[in-house]
DNA sequence: TATACAGTACCAACTAGTCGGTATAACTAA
DNA sequence: TTAGTTATACCGACTAGTTGGTACTGTATA
């Protein structure tokens, strides 16, 4: 073996993961991954074989990142709360808190590839697809079990509420940027939170 | 004068559009836009001054289509309803059937610029809030009237609702371009929808 | 007779990607 | 112990092609 190559792979994904939430990987030239991580063409190329490979790379990275803290936060909630419900609320208050209100670039991944047609191969899209369906599987899973536990028939499907929340969280995201202030992500968050506490409390 | 260029002129903004949704206009050369709208490098070069000149008028073109749109709507459900909370109702229900659950490529303008740097100046941006805001005030002028009128008073307020609609709105897009369904989006905005009614309905 | 293009030839800058070479470190055989 | 071997990790000049944009001539239209 010689000296160890994920630290520069890691690198590499780092600066292509801040270049794509700032302005776009399909905007992004390798020259200025490769200026931002402070290596050299030949290490890039060394590790991805193009673009469209560090691309897909990335995604899969960043699809793990998130599944590793949602399983996290899966599990403090779990044990901050035994009513399904009130985990459910507490995710969105954790989920809320992950976006700083001072962050520059507010953003999923996922969403700025669906946008950038290059980038959006059929490989990329299952990706994203198998981490939203994961995250609005366990909020679908929770709430059918308020539904049960509250004796409670709420106005929407909790499949519905479910999508829903990857909604608000894909959608306050879009706003942040739109309105230029980041503070609107949590609030959204939320909103969403308050509106979903309401549906299985009323009544 | 001439023939009339305006023509042409909107012949190369449909034409981008196209593209902006389908794969983003940064990653869409001028060359594409010029072929895909049978003209010349000329009459291109006749009627914007540079690729960034096209995005602006591209959005500034976009907002007032939606603008009218908009217009249109709210006289419509003007008509066929006297009560606020139903007149947001009807609006919910008519965006929902403004995409087409075979549509290939849903998606907003405003949302796929906000993911890409180069487009993304201060200019596109404001048009963007410009539009969202006009939209949301409309909604959050409703709600608070049906706030009075039903004496109610909602978990969320008007201001967060309205927002929220917008949040659904682009999240939507995001969903079903993940899910590659596009019948996700008439399928959420209804659950908004349901929701809205539900919390200014219930107690 | 100015406008609204078509057409084409061109350019500098940038792009993704290649290629020959080098440094490092672990393994191997004398 | 050490000289040689091998695989990995990395360097950076280079290239072929694309990009946005220019320049200029020609022509149909109102």
């Amino acid at each position: 073996m010689a000296r160890d190559g994920t630290q520069t792979r890691n690198r590499i994904l780092d600066s292509a993961f801040a270049l794509a939430l700032e302005k776009g990987l399909a905007a992004t030239s390798l020259d200025q991954v490769i200026g931002n991580a402070d290596i050299t063409k030949g290490a890039f190329f060394y590790h991805f074989k193009s673009k469209e490979d560090l691309a897909l790379a990335l995604v899969r990275h960043v699809a793990e990142l998130d599944r590793q803290q949602t399983e996290a936060m899966v599990k403090r909630v779990e044990e901050l709360s035994r009513d399904p419900l009130q985990q459910v609320l507490l995710a969105c208050s954790l989920t809320a808190d992950l976006v700083a209100p001072s962050e520059p670039n507010p953003g999923c991944l996922f969403a700025s590839y669906c946008y950038q047609g290059d980038l959006w191969s059929e490989d990329a899209r299952k990706i994203c697809e198998t981490s939203f369906r994961a995250q609005a599987a366990w909020i679908e899973g929770k709430l059918k079990q308020a539904v049960k536990k509250h004796n409670i028939k709420p106005p929407v499907s909790p499949a519905q509420l479910a999508q829903m929340f990857l909604s608000v969280f894909e959608g306050a995201f879009v706003l942040a940027r739109t309105y230029n202030d980041a503070s609107l992500f949590r609030k959204q968050i939320f909103a969403y939170r308050d509106m979903l506490e309401a549906l299985f409390t009323a009544r």
